[in-house]
DNA sequence: CTGAAAGCGCTAACAC
DNA sequence: GTGTTAGCGCTTTCAG
């Protein structure tokens, strides 16, 4: 079943049939009627293939997803499938190892489908200008930046909250609670990327409140799986640091943090209170709540989606949004 | 840069070009190396769109998701990706909204698409030859079966656990452990799914063992979220019933229905128990770790790609596996 | 082993 | 308004 036998079983030209399953204005009311009804009786429906190729370009937006261990990405990939199909575009979706490299799997995915949008869901920080010329088309970093890279703020788009100011909120909301011997957990300290940015926001937090930063109450998990966090934990409480409080990079590792400080017979947070940056719903159920800055997910991506279909369809510049992640008070932090 | 650009620039013929691109062995060794050069150093990428009109079909694989609030699916849609990927094929994804037919979404993507082969993950119990005859292509119905649908065995293919057994093995582990008022968690026990099976494994557990089925412990929570299995455990405690342990149909809703227990006062496992179906890795972090019933879910979705790509390949019949579910000892469930 | 040529199904000029 | 026609880039006979 072709465009041909439509056109043949209306007694009209494929180019009329063309037109009408394109919506073109140009179509006679009567005929488009005819049309519609014979595609409708054949179950017809067109070859994107054929589509696609003449018209050199697809309707599709490439989606690249790095770190899939995050349920806060599991979360936003839905809302940003969501979005995409509501723009009338396909979504083709790649998910990548730890090793493999998105830019470049970014730019065959590109000529491969003839895309014309790139949606990277996390990747590095670090992009130069010459690496991302392998990019012919609009792209758009999301729920990270280019703080360690080169890039200039007009080739590209980014929507992501403030990851340094994040966790200076974080950080400085347990200090005003009281503590000041606070843990921190992150993958690791010097990676370039968001666990760095959040590491010197723990510092600066500490810092500006005359409390200087004590390596041995810095944990570098080396990941960002729950068993990262548990471990971590466990290590840092074997090790005999004293501390009141933690802060911990995700909800996720904070979730399996709590967890082995109730293993090493601690509470929660009576001995120890956490805090963490996400915000899942999941973290509302965990006993106690557990007390996060919330990253506005469903922003995040429907912002991601819009700016990138700007550029898309409208040729617009680069735009960088830096929605606000707020707190959301539970039961994992207690005054000292 | 097309084939014909690379053909010009080797002085072969293009379709000498396409017989190297496709790894056809009738090519000279040094006309390969020629043409593999000027593909490397002018990075051209062949264009899918081309090549799958031609050959009227592509190399993709559908895959449908229902039910995406579940992080048992985001998980095994990971492994899936992967699995497609390492069989050279593409993966094209769908979400469906709750209102969405996946047999209709998925009828449609084939022909858009041209795909050679349907995924479903998750999807109704119910389907009759008459619906699926819309689908061309096979298919495998992933984490689930047609219990309430009247397909023949050989047309279709699924890979899902006994649900009827596993949550009949779920409730005997309660009633072994000396519990006999058990409450049990569905979204409805009458939906010609899932929670219906479970319910009837719930039932034949109790049955067996010589206890009656008490209604007002039965709680129908008209969903699968989080909330629904909070605010059913809530409403059940506040009704006053009587239990001493609960079987929730899924690791999710049982999280969140521990919160409810300790929100209303009552300690698990001491004042209530609880075992759940699917053992996800969060619920190891819990406290008390959740006591479930493991599905293997990495197993399942590699089995499921493994089956549907032998029905593609080699127009293999369908086949039906039931992966064994396993008991997960936590803390959530103790002796009565 | 290699090249020429015929489409795959569709869109977009271009005529009528 | 509508039909005719020329490709889009590639794979695949079919000759050589």
């Amino acid at each position: 079943m072709t465009i041909k036998d439509i056109a043949r079983e209306c007694g009209v030209g494929i180019s009329t049939v063309s037109r009408v399953l394109n919506n073109r204005p140009d179509v006679s009311e009567e005929v488009r009627k005819k049309v519609l009804a014979a595609v409708e009786a054949n179950g017809y429906i067109p070859n994107n293939s054929a589509r696609d190729l003449v018209r050199s370009r697809s309707d599709a937006i490439g989606v690249l997803v790095r770190g899939t261990g995050n349920l806060f990405f599991s979360d936003m990939l839905k809302t940003i499938s969501a979005e995409i199909d509501r723009y009338g575009y396909d979504m083709v979706l790649r998910f990548l190892r730890t090793d493999d490299d998105e830019v470049k799997a970014g730019a065959i995915l590109e000529r491969e489908k003839k895309l014309r949008g790139l949606l990277f869901l996390g990747g590095r920080f670090n992009y130069t200008p010459a690496e991302m010329s392998l990019i012919g088309v609009p792209y758009v970093c999301c729920s990270y930046t280019n703080s360690f890279g080169t890039l200039r703020e007009s080739d590209f788009s980014s929507v992501s909250i403030d990851d340094f100011k994040t966790a200076y909120e974080a950080v400085s909301f347990l200090i005003s609670a009281g503590h000041r011997r606070i843990a921190a957990f992150f993958d690791a300290c010097n990676d370039h990327s968001i666990s760095e940015l959040r590491y010197d926001g723990y510092c600066a937090a500490l810092e500006e409140n005359g409390i200087s930063v004590d390596p041995a109450l810095v944990v570098q998990t080396g990941g960002f799986e729950m068993e990262d966090g548990y471990n971590g934990m466990k290590k840092l409480i074997e090790s005999g640091a004293e501390f009141t409080a933690a802060f911990v990079v995700s909800d996720m590792m904070a979730i399996a943090a709590m967890k082995a400080l109730r293993d090493c017979g601690k509470r929660v947070p009576e001995d120890c209170s956490v805090i963490a940056i996400d915000g899942l719903k999941l973290s509302e159920f965990t006993s106690p709540t557990l007390t996060a800055m919330v990253q506005p997910g469903a922003e995040i991506a429907q912002e991601s989606v819009r700016i990138l279909m700007d550029m898309v369809e409208n040729g617009s510049e680069g735009v960088h949004l830096r929605p606000q992640a707020y707190l959301r008070t539970g039961g994992s932090v207690c005054r000292r």
